[in-house]
DNA sequence: CTAATATGTCGCCGATCGACGACATCCACG
DNA sequence: CGTGGATGTCGTCGATCGGCGACATATTAG
């Protein structure tokens, strides 16, 4: 399961998932209800593609797309566990 | 670990993420490199933000993205495990 | 070789992006 | 009360999007 990064990361798991489920560019652009040029320039990982557009595609797919448990992977062991900031403005913010 | 299915799932997840970490607005869009009122806009789910903004802003936030694992969760009961079509198809076309 | 299919590339064009400044609102603080 | 910070909204503007047709390039089948 790799982590997507990148928009060039992305348009590979579009093509992958495409070509492992035998789709062309056309039939996959007709589910989706895009042209079939914007699939060609999504797999080649265009970085200004609308994220509506994308994530349909993904859907059309069967594709999820999912967060990565933070706690498994500490992306900054520097940061505390508890930010007592956050604790204290939020007190100090009731709701409503 | 909530599925992100619509443009607003992905900006109620930057807000919070954002939120969690008490960054404001400003700030955020700083270290992303965009304007203040992209994160506005983010936030509320702007389908046609482009999607390499969007990476860069989750990567700013420590977030990582990943695709949910297919095998776990059968979305299509119906669809064989193994696809003879692909296969067959993969063996046509060696590899260069 | 020819035909058919799949994919990549080009220019055109209306629609939309994303940045920016300015202004408005809300609310904690002094 | 007024001040400041955080957030949302409104125009404007150059840049880019995404659709479309047309053409070019594989790759495969007959």
């Amino acid at each position: 399961m790799p982590p997507i990064n990148t928009p060039t990361d992305l348009g590979a798991i579009i093509r992958d998932h495409r070509r492992r489920q035998n789709l062309d560019q056309v039939t996959l652009a007709r589910n989706v209800g895009v042209s079939r040029q914007w699939i060609v320039e999504i797999e080649k990982g265009k970085p200004r593609a609308g994220i509506g557009l994308v994530l349909r595609t993904l859907q059309a797919l069967g594709v999820t797309l999912t967060v990565a448990d933070e706690t498994a992977t500490p992306r900054t062991p520097g940061r505390p566990a508890v930010d007592l900031d956050a604790i204290v403005d939020a007190a100090r913010r009731p709701r409503s």
